[in-house]
DNA sequence: CGAAACGTTGAATGGTTTCAACAAGAGTGG
DNA sequence: CCACTCTTGTTGAAACCATTCAACGTTTCG
């Protein structure tokens, strides 16, 4: 299989764990149903318990809580090769809502066939556990972003974790990528009113550092930008999963850039 | 046994699966060495691997972020029962430092007898992995918090969630709990100065909602807080983990309160 | 064409931080 | 035992960052 016929979903494990041709063959296999969602329409909703699970494989999502008073913040995204709701699989309880950014094509992961696939196939299991890690720890880096960061550096931080997904899917590079999301998709996430992000994007755009427009990001200076954002992307490119599975050899992961 | 003999971390875990005999058992002779650590000095430092994992049996913890220019955000904190660095072990990756508030102590859980429990006891696992998802609930939870709750209402909400998990292992009520925390921990917390969570826990005292003052937190008005705080303890009173695990029965668990 | 969503900008308001000063208690070493 | 320091808590005043309100331009779409 060249990297063109690869999923987005194979091409994020297999830049992190060195998979087998037999595991290979096994994730194909798990591929199931494709469906389609349309933009704006919720997915679940807070609350609900849905047990199917997805990987997108083509548009963004957004997971998020809704407030009694109507405010919303957005936890995460998800973007091609990105899980989507694998929690609610596993445990069955879903304490948010998804809402596609724009139509998206996700396709359908049964419960029984991921267990299935992890009985037989522990290293899957270890990769995927590894992806989910990787989530929890973007949540986390948001956390501290919203909590001690000034607004021009969350914004800057976040353009950057975007930089770094898309990239590793192919959908970017460090000069820029498509970007679907609006102003006040920005200011859910990061905890700022849409007006002011509309003035922190301005600035930064005068400061020479990133243009948001047109459904479009580029930085123009990868470095300025990294450093008010103070971005280390250490958290996002750890290497694989070193798991040891009952006596296995732990995975070995490629060396991060 | 009794619910005296019981630890804070099986008392947990029992409050929402109902473990067999056997099951017990096997919790039980997973408690190994018990280890000590002192207020104030940290357990294990961001980025450095330590393999080890803990069960909080006395004492608070705290696991935090520092950023380069020195400010911390505190992501949440471990009291008795809770388990402490359980992703560490299973990954090999500590993107954070633990930093115990107090004289501590804690049992040693080694990953070899924590997966050997796993594989005897799948329904162990699931109410392992049930918790650790719970604990994810709550970042999420704290996330929401900071990006979109004013100051007020993110110390109530705080300090709630504080009151429910404590009840849980017989350490508080609705009335209040003993509580170690500076005004600089929840500052760290809340993503707030020093300064302002001083004229806010004041301004919460002479609201006559709760007083925080001397190591105790005195809930005065608790229904009148919850509404301030917006709390929901659904996200910590889930029903346990429904997982099917390979054909099993789902876990029962009890009911919420 | 009209409506609705999104983006943009100014001015006023306000919540929060910063700076500064001081009080109280704990721990330290002379 | 006392001075000393350090941490924690407390309060006031000024400065600042971000929000709110309001108005208007632009684009999209039915």
């Amino acid at each position: 299989m060249t990297p063109a016929e690869t999923s987005p979903f194979t091409r994020k494990l297999s830049a992190f764990v060195d998979l087998s041709e037999a595991e290979l063959a096994v994730l194909a296999r798990l591929h199931g149903r494709r469906r389609s969602f349309v933009a704006g329409r919720d997915m679940a909703h807070q609350g609900q318990s849905d047990h199917a699970a997805y990987i997108l494989s083509r548009g963004w999502v957004c997971s998020y809580k809704i407030q009694p008073d109507g405010t919303r913040q957005i936890v995460d995204f998800q973007v091609p090769g990105d899980f989507l709701g694998l929690r609610s699989v596993l445990l069955r309880t879903s304490d948010h809502s998804f809402e596609p950014i724009v139509d998206i094509e996700a396709v359908e992961v049964l419960a029984s066939d991921l267990l299935e696939a992890f009985a037989h196939t522990p290293r899957l299991a270890a990769a995927v556990l590894w992806a989910a890690s990787r989530d929890e720890a973007m949540v986390v880096e948001h956390l501290v972003s919203i909590g001690r960061r000034g607004a021009d550096a969350r914004m800057a931080h976040f353009l950057l974790e975007l930089s770094s997904r898309l990239a590793l899917v192919g959908m970017g590079s460090r000069e820029g990528y498509d970007c679907p999301l609006t102003q006040n998709h920005l200011a859910d996430t990061l905890g700022l009113s849409a007006v002011h992000v509309n003035r922190v994007l301005r600035q930064l755009r005068e400061s020479g550092l990133v243009t948001f427009q047109g459904g479009r990001v580029s930085i123009h200076d990868h470095d300025r930008l990294a450093e008010l954002a103070d971005f280390d992307p250490a958290y996002l490119d750890q290497t694989g999963p070193l798991l040891e599975w009952k006596g296995r050899p732990p995975l070995s992961g490629r060396q991060p850039r």
